[in-house]
DNA sequence: GTGGTCTAGACCACC
DNA sequence: GTGGTCTAGACCACG
């Protein structure tokens, strides 16, 4: 697992993560039937509590994403791919329509905008390679 | 003041009310100089609580952007303007990041991301006018 | 209220008190629209721990059953008396088909079941006057 | 045997052995002496792990029901049959207060929990056949 | 006052 | 080892 937890961020620790397994099936780093990392193992990799995980997978087994092996621990769903594909979507569409509401309420330019886009798309695709 | 604040947004109230008030500080919307509207005002206007009201002012105070004027409101502070069109670029970029960063956490194809970008951009624009 | 919370029973607390709420939702003991008690409150008057409580009512939120009234407190959602109401026969069937699964096949005389039931009824239809 | 697992039912997995195996000795279904099946036999019918197989005899042990015969295997205990048919009674009316006691918490209507009874002994009846 | 989140640590059931 | 539940107690946001 690759996530990043920010504490800061307004957004609870317990959902960052549910939305961030969400991604990681989405993008296939975790494939159906895969166990994803344990509720301790994932607690003691981020530093953060293992109910605050726990809380996260409970959430994410609710949505369907996660099912429970007995005894063994949490597996992506069937269906869970193409579930958080087109979930994965609807979130970030709404985080972009914020930014989005943002700039236009602060009157920032059009051409402003673009170009800040334009950079930060630069500064992700770099850090892709 | 055209705010817009919404409940189940993930963001405290009173944050979206700070970020806003800034956001129309930068784009000049409200000037150096002029009031604000009352407490009592703005939060009938949201239909929010006053005392989430007030403690927006109170940030914003703290912030600098704002600043008492006895016996008669609070008016946007000098300098109040450079500062929030600086901070508002942070800000925005700030959010910006996060999307782009889940974008490519969850292996968003980077054509799709551009088109989703474009369509949401376009999206704006037509309310712009 | 007057929930029972039976802490050796097989199902989790936190369950037992949804449970319950749907039931008084269902039985209109709580109507539409009114304040459930808080936390705080609900946990004292059962001797249990507030983070169970609310674990119990968050269950009740994401159910549609309650819904957050910030500030305030939670309130019995609109709709939610029907849809209690239906439940409500649902979840006493699935109990009322394992006990009678049971007494099936420990070979329990019909005879005896019958008696053995009505026997039950009359306890509890005793108690209800 | 003729056991049913449901790993979705909130009781324990190896306590729905129990009880089953309870009502098998009540309904003289095995009869005092002979064997119940292995560990493992009984594991791979019903397709649950070998350890809660064991973990269920082990209690059944405990609880007088079964004895192991060395080099042979568990038997039915002298007096087990007697005791569950004793045990049955009490622990399907502990269900069935339970189940009377929520229908009347939720205000179900005396008539309709009466038909909804019947229907399902109706259900049960029939399967019996 | 309200609910929500988080931490810390214990115990249980199951594999 | 796994997840699940519960307790205890702290802090935050909101009214």
């Amino acid at each position: 697992m690759f996530f990043r937890i920010d504490p800061s961020d307004d957004l609870a620790i317990y959902d960052q993560v549910v939305r961030q397994v969400k991604f990681a099936v989405a993008g296939e780093v975790v494939r159906v039937g895969e166990l994803v990392p344990s509720v301790r193992e994932l607690a003691r990799e981020l530093t953060i509590n293992p109910n605050t995980v726990a809380r996260a997978y409970r959430q994410l087994q609710a949505d369907g994403v996660l099912e429970p092996i007995r005894g063994t621990g949490l597996a992506v769903a069937a269906g869970a791919h193409e579930q958080c594909r087109t979930e994965r979507v609807t979130l970030i569409r709404a985080r972009l329509r914020q930014v989005l509401f943002e700039a236009r309420q602060s009157r920032l330019d059009s051409g402003q905008l673009r170009s800040l886009i334009e950079s930060e798309l630069a500064h992700v695709e770099r850090e892709e390679v």
